[in-house]
DNA sequence: CCGGCATGGTTCGACCATACAACTAATTAG
DNA sequence: CTAATTAGTTGTATGGTCGAACCATGCCGG
């Protein structure tokens, strides 16, 4: 019945809507660290930091974005010091991206601001409702990467910095 | 347990940014309608077409934007012919701002346009659990509303995907 | 071994999104 | 009537993103 899942459909569409508004994302900025850094960036780190030395092209892929955006956002990264480039032995076409200490360190303080605030978020859920939220955004996840165009791959990426 | 507790969030914030990611949240155009239209207009001509005239600040207000930005965005949908600039009667400093027939023919297809979109998400949802992910949602959302306070505060900017 | 094509990156130009500050014009308060 | 307030505009700055043009480098097939 099409009737049923357009109603269906609009309800999912208003709680998705109101999701984001509440708890504030589509924020430009927000990153509620020390230094108010770009939030770009900090996904950026955060990915780097927590998966290791990545190429440049590979950072692209994850954090789905263009070649020559991420060129500028490493180039940003390298300016406050928290990111080297390193060659990459047996290719000289890729670029190795390291992460420096202070910028494991920059990492540390972003991951746990931002894990603070979604432990805020999951105490304001019912105790007895956590598994079957996270089980439904899992679905919910599951569903947004299957109905993104034929490409698709990965099913549930993990992921780190919000 | 704290420990249990952070690794709740920790699950919970990679199935949230997961989300973010793949429903392409972050993509700051996207609108898959007949023209392309950017987000910020979309919301705009949203909140005009919904709530009859306006001022400006209203509307800035309204979508928790600066006035400046507002009345540059007013600019464009005007541009578009999709609303018009009305005087208001009483005090000449307010701007009325009235769509347009034209501009109500655009709000229609955009909504059609967001509402395939979620429709395509909730046809990638298996039905069965479909009343259960509204539902998390929903407990998702008053959790949200309820961490709301003391977390970055300013201004919580209207939601995405137009 | 060399020419052609693929691949990873950089730079450039174009938009969009948004904020803050400075300014004008109209209103209201003292 | 002057001073403060309010609505809007314009200028400047930052940030996010893309696509196209371009430069290396690497890989193949003759």
């Amino acid at each position: 019945m099409p009737d049923e899942d357009l109603a269906q459909g609009l309800v999912l569409q208003g709680r998705i809507t109101a999701f984001v508004r509440a708890f504030g994302l589509h924020q430009p900025d927000q990153t509620p660290c020390g230094t108010p850094i770009p939030t770009s960036e900090a996904h950026a780190l955060g990915e780097l930091d927590r998966d290791g030395p990545l190429t440049q092209s590979t950072l692209a892929q994850r954090l789905r974005l263009e070649k020559s955006t991420v060129s500028r956002l490493v180039g940003q990264l390298i300016g406050r010091g928290w990111v080297r480039r390193a060659e990459h032995d047996g290719d000289a076409r890729l670029v190795w991206l390291e992460v420096t200490p202070e910028g494991r360190r920059a990492a540390g303080q972003l991951a746990a601001a931002r894990a603070a605030r979604f432990e805020e978020l999951l105490h304001n859920i019912p105790a007895n409702q956590r598994p079957v939220v996270i089980d439904a955004l899992t679905t919910l996840v599951e569903a947004a990467a299957g109905s993104e165009q034929q490409a698709g791959q990965s099913s549930t990426p993990r992921a780190g910095t919000a």
